[in-house]
DNA sequence: CACATTTAAATTGTGCGCAACTCGATTGCG
DNA sequence: CGCAATCGAGTTGCGCACAATTTAAATGTG
């Protein structure tokens, strides 16, 4: 795995690999949402929304904050997010006794039944993406360690 | 590569690793987008604005169409961005005289001498990334992969 | 030639993402 | 205790992404 057993990669091939990667991503996150619109169309939802009922199916009632940190999402872009949720009538807000600076979001009845409807979606994407369950495990790990290492950078 | 020759793959499992795939590459998305906007600070470019100046630089003067389609957007993102762009000096635009419907994209002296300042973005993306060559070579084999499963689909 | 269709760009409206800020509640330190 | 610092949520403002529509120009067909 040293570099001495390969070729040395040109200075300008490098560079031009890093564009297209970045590229690359952009281009793939964005057909990703677009076939996410059409997968979440029938639900009202759009993708960062079925992100946060995501959370709250799988972990119950989450405070704004906890659930901006599972989907590194600040209030800034949560908060309109779950106004609208709420406008759609599958989320409550309710703001904590103990601590009134925290919100705590709860499913109604209607929220909670979206996830019947919601089942076939994963299922569906998973087979959009045109690839093996090998290369996604391959995939989702490059991702994780790119993110990480963004992150920190 | 026959489902026989491994031990199958749960449902569930399935269905999660998808989840995660999707939520890993909006995330992967968004850190490239927060160490992007760092490095193009001091150019006063954002991300989008970076990648049209790319192509006007490596191919010279394009019409809005043109670019559109080496970056996949459509004259609703790319009329403002555009438009932002030339308040900045960057890029002057002309209504073609043989098609009166297209305007062509030229660099302005300011946006070609940007070209200078803009050479050390790669490279510092690169090192963020804390990937190998290798690596981003298979990342970006994947996502162009999945890009094009996703847009067919 | 006349008229319908198509095309390129721009515009409008909605939603996400993020920075910067405000407001009120809580915490912590002297 | 009192006051500064921090914290959670919300708001504002800007830019991107995309659907839908509009306008003007070009193309094609009868």
């Amino acid at each position: 795995m040293t570099s001495a057993t390969r070729p040395p990669v040109p200075d300008a091939e490098l560079l031009r690999l890093d564009h297209q990667v970045c590229f690359s991503l952009h281009a793939a996150s964005r057909a990703f949402g677009g076939v996410y619109r059409d997968a979440l169309k029938d639900l009202g939802l759009t993708y960062p929304q079925y992100l946060v009922m995501l959370v709250l199916w799988e972990h119950g009632s989450q405070p704004v904050k906890a659930i901006g940190e599972r989907l590194r999402l600040d209030s800034g872009t949560l908060s309109p997010l779950l106004k609208r949720l709420e406008s759609a009538a599958l989320v409550r807000r309710e703001r904590s006794t103990e601590d009134e600076r925290s919100v705590t979001i709860h499913l109604t009845p209607a929220g909670d039944e979206l996830r019947e409807a919601a089942l076939p979606v994963p299922r569906r994407m998973l087979a959009a993406t045109g690839l093996t369950i090998e290369e996604l495990r391959t995939l989702q790990g490059l991702l994780g360690r790119v993110t990480s290492a963004l992150d920190t950078a």
